[in-house]
RNA sequence: GUGAGCGUAGCUCAGUCGGUAGAGCACAGGAUUGUGGCUCCUGAGGUCGCGGGUUCAAAUCCCGUCGCUCACCCCA
């Protein structure tokens, strides 16, 4: 029988990092906070019409990389491969969209099935957020402030790299000249290239391929095509930008892998983390609302890889308990359990551990150093009849002293000044 | 989905030419009875990823498989 073991590209998040994880989440969701806008959850299964309709039939996501199976009534389901289609769908079915603007959040966990790699993983956790009703790019702005305020918080400071898509109709044409353009040179390409030609030719923009980036110098610039109005928009979002001095770097070869954006898209990069470099992307879809059968609504957003967040950060996990409880002897131990449980109850932001499996005392004392805590409390036989108990410090120069019960709650108040 | 490297104790790793496993850290107990950390002693802990093959004998050689890592691909 074989070890059971977690599935491949799903990860266990042990103590030391969980600590670290939750500093991250709570940073974002602070920043949101900070920013007005509300959280919103959204089931980890949808039907997978939503996703073929939203993110595109022609995306790797869609075409191979989606948990999809059939459930007892044989209709469709897959595990969400992002963020994005099922905040949509859910703020079209409760009304959160028409005739008014709407900021969200989410936290959570999508699947995709890919081969795992330094970055990349198979269930993973992104936070995003999504707004509707804006069309200016003041809110496409606000949205990469947001950001930058995080990766602020967080002591990070990811390349912004910015560019714009155009409108439908600019792309459509622009794809044209793309396809036009490669297919003089289809003898020279790769086979995945060649495929990309035919199934998504933007795709080739990103291509790592020597020979595509070659080629790319004398292709076809969208640049040249867009209008008055793709124009003013991205001109707009790079004036706020500028305005705030948040620097980026414009990169006409940036596409991305998702169909329903039009004219910003961005991705914020971290060199240093490898072949997996995007902490996090986004832009703008004003055709998707309508695209799931909502009222036509523009919309913006984004979403972060948390796990290539983390990557970027430091450990410095410190689990520590504050107080530690020693007990001698049945009767003290029960009483010090009572003492423990009165004493989370008048200083809640206190971590107190009580001692288990009883022990001598230089077992028990020996568990409270390894807890991390700067306090112990002993209670023995003596300590029993004289209703006190030894108050020690493991971290300073501060003496042991014996304390009356009476007086527990304000000799600890001493030392443990609430925080926050 | 493709390619390369790697799977030995909880962790980091050693293991020669095939002769059925070791270290450090961590863990538990002790060094005169109720005082942690440092030191010393002792102890516990291993289906050598899993399955098959070759051999008198496999951690070691061969095949398969699962997993990890990195890259392609793709994206957060």
């Amino acid at each position: 029988m074989n070890r059971l073991q977690s599935v491949r590209g799903m990860h266990d998040v042990l103590p030391d990092e969980a600590q670290l994880r939750r500093r991250i989440e709570q940073v974002w969701m602070e920043v949101a906070h900070g920013f007005g806008y509300e959280e919103i959850r959204f089931p980890l299964v949808e039907s997978t019409e939503l996703f073929r309709r939203s993110i595109g039939e022609a995306t790797d996501i869609v075409a191979k990389e989606m948990y999809t199976f059939e459930d007892r009534n044989e209709d469709s389901l897959s595990l969400r491969p992002e963020g994005t289609a099922g905040c949509v769908r859910a703020a079209i079915q409760h009304g959160l969209i028409p005739n008014r603007q709407q900021r969200l959040w989410y936290l959570g966990s999508f699947f995709r099935h890919e081969r795992p790699q330094k970055g990349r993983l198979r269930q993973f956790d992104q936070f995003g957020v999504e707004t509707f009703g804006m069309c200016g790019p003041d809110i496409d702005a606000e949205i990469l402030l947001l950001g930058w305020q995080g990766w602020q918080r967080l002591g990070l400071s990811p390349r912004l790299v910015l560019n714009t898509l155009g409108n439908p109709d600019e792309r459509l044409i622009w794809r044209k000249q793309l396809v036009e353009y490669f297919s003089q040179f289809e003898s020279q390409l790769e086979e995945d290239d060649r495929r990309r030609l035919k199934t998504n030719p933007l795709r080739l923009l990103d291509s790592k391929s020597k020979s595509i980036q070659d080629l790319l110098e004398e292709a076809p610039q969208l640049e040249n095509l867009l209008g008055e109005e793709s124009r003013t928009h991205f001109d707009g979002l790079r004036e706020t930008l500028d305005a705030h001095g948040i620097d980026y770097a414009i990169d006409p070869r940036l596409v991305r892998g998702l169909d329903y954006y039009d004219f910003t898209v961005f991705e914020w990069v971290e060199e240093s983390l490898g072949a997996q470099s995007a902490l996090g992307g986004g832009g703008r879809y004003d055709r998707l609302v309508e695209q799931l059968g909502g009222r036509a609504t523009p919309a913006a957003g984004f979403a972060l890889g948390l796990e290539r967040i983390r990557e970027c950060l430091e450990a410095t996990a410190t689990t520590a308990v504050d107080v530690y409880l020693v007990a001698l002897g049945e009767e003290a131990t029960a009483r010090m359990c009572a003492l423990g449980m009165q004493l989370r109850e008048q200083m809640p932001d206190l971590r107190i551990r009580t001692n288990m499996e009883a022990g001598s005392m230089k077992a028990q004392l020996r568990r409270a150093d390894k807890s991390g805590a700067r306090a112990v409390l002993i209670m023995g036989e003596e300590e029993l009849s004289q209703k006190s108990v030894v108050l020690k410090f493991l971290r300073g120069p501060e003496e042991q002293q014996t304390v009356l019960l009476d007086n527990i709650k304000s000799a600890l108040a001493e030392h443990f000044a609430p925080t926050g």
